[in-house]
DNA sequence: CGCATAGTTGACTACGCTCAACCCTGGTGG
DNA sequence: CCACCAGGGTTGAGCGTAGTCAACTATGCG
């Protein structure tokens, strides 16, 4: 998860890399732009996300503090989503061509971008699996349990990011899950779900 | 897109490379399998899928003759999805072990690997954009415009499997063009589309 | 010419979205 | 201590759109 972490990095190669802060809300580069370097978050939070054609945001995954991430910037030309910061954050920039130079001296760091990129890929697909299933009590089951550590969840955020991440309407979610405790399938107290 | 290419392996690897003969629908591997080897297709065709909970499947992507795949289980213990043949196969079983002591040796080999893992997670969220387009229309016409060079698209597939990859059934994918094409949007002549 | 298959059209249904009202909780101030 | 308020969450009614199933048409092949 911290392939990149600058202090990891040769002293040559940490000379290279710039940071920049970014404001709650403010994007760090948008879909299309240039790919010009991979990075590093070092403090805060950031989504990546893309936009319909009619607006609407679509979430593709979350990056919290220690971990770097677009590191498929460094094989293609222009991003392929939009990352905004979430909180206040620090990010590190690291230039395209000096990381692939690096990238082919040390295996070590070879392998992490590649378990990296496998892990999103990962994410990608369980995502995709996700968001293909059609039916809001179904999709919400499966979320539920994709997140539950053995029999019980306990939801930390609020439930119209959960919408989100869903890729529902709050009404929609809220529903699903009082149709799941109705059938027995679920039991509810506050923010704690757990199957039964 | 031929990073595995056994003809371009060392010939010790080459040694450890094992072959596979695949029916028409005969799977090579489940998901959830536990994940022993990365694949090189020879001839034939692929195509990776999952089921949902109701038995749909639900397409991620064709893998043509001449293509690795799979190099995601070089780095995750099980397969997170079903590969089944679409045409008579014979694909290159790649041990993930030596597969993997080579990328450490070989940094051409491993920038290969990083490629392709990228350029497969690029495919994934633009598959993820896809899916997340709610109007069958505007699904159909973000298809249509990936698929085309400049102005036209010709339809190789015939609309059944089309309207897969779409996550659409075939009534609706039919009814999006015929509303499109009153819309004065696009013009079709068999199996010729073209943007107006 | 007739059949099989792919594609289209139609009628109906189901389900998630929209918008609005309502409820419940926690915090604030009189 | 309680009245008030604000916000997140829930419930309700109506609508739109994709799915389902069935009938029909068009195309290609024996």
């Amino acid at each position: 998860m911290n392939s990149f972490r600058p202090d990891q990095l040769s002293a040559d190669l940490q000379a290279l890399v710039e940071y920049r802060k970014l404001e709650s809300g403010q994007a760090l580069f948008y879909k299309g732009d240039l790919a010009q370097a991979t990075f590093w978050l070092e403090t805060g939070q950031l989504k990546l996300l893309h936009y319909t054609s009619d607006g609407q945001a679509v979430n593709h995954y979350r990056i919290r503090a220690g971990e770097s991430f677009a590191e498929v910037a460094l094989f293609i030309n222009f991003y392929d989503c939009t990352a905004i910061a979430e909180a206040p954050s620090r990010v590190a920039l690291l230039p395209k061509q000096p990381i692939l130079a690096a990238l082919r001296e040390r295996p070590d760091l070879a392998e992490e971008v590649m378990k990296q990129l496998a892990w999103r890929l990962h994410q990608a697909k369980i995502l995709l699996e996700l968001r293909s299933i059609r039916s809001a009590r179904n999709r919400v089951l499966h979320y539920l349990k994709l997140s539950s550590d053995q029999r019980s969840v306990q939801l930390e955020q609020p439930m119209r990011i959960i919408a989100e991440d869903l890729a529902l309407t709050p009404e929609a979610l809220s529903r699903a899950l009082t149709q799941l405790e109705e059938e027995g399938v679920i039991a509810r107290q506050r923010r704690m779900v757990q199957f039964l």
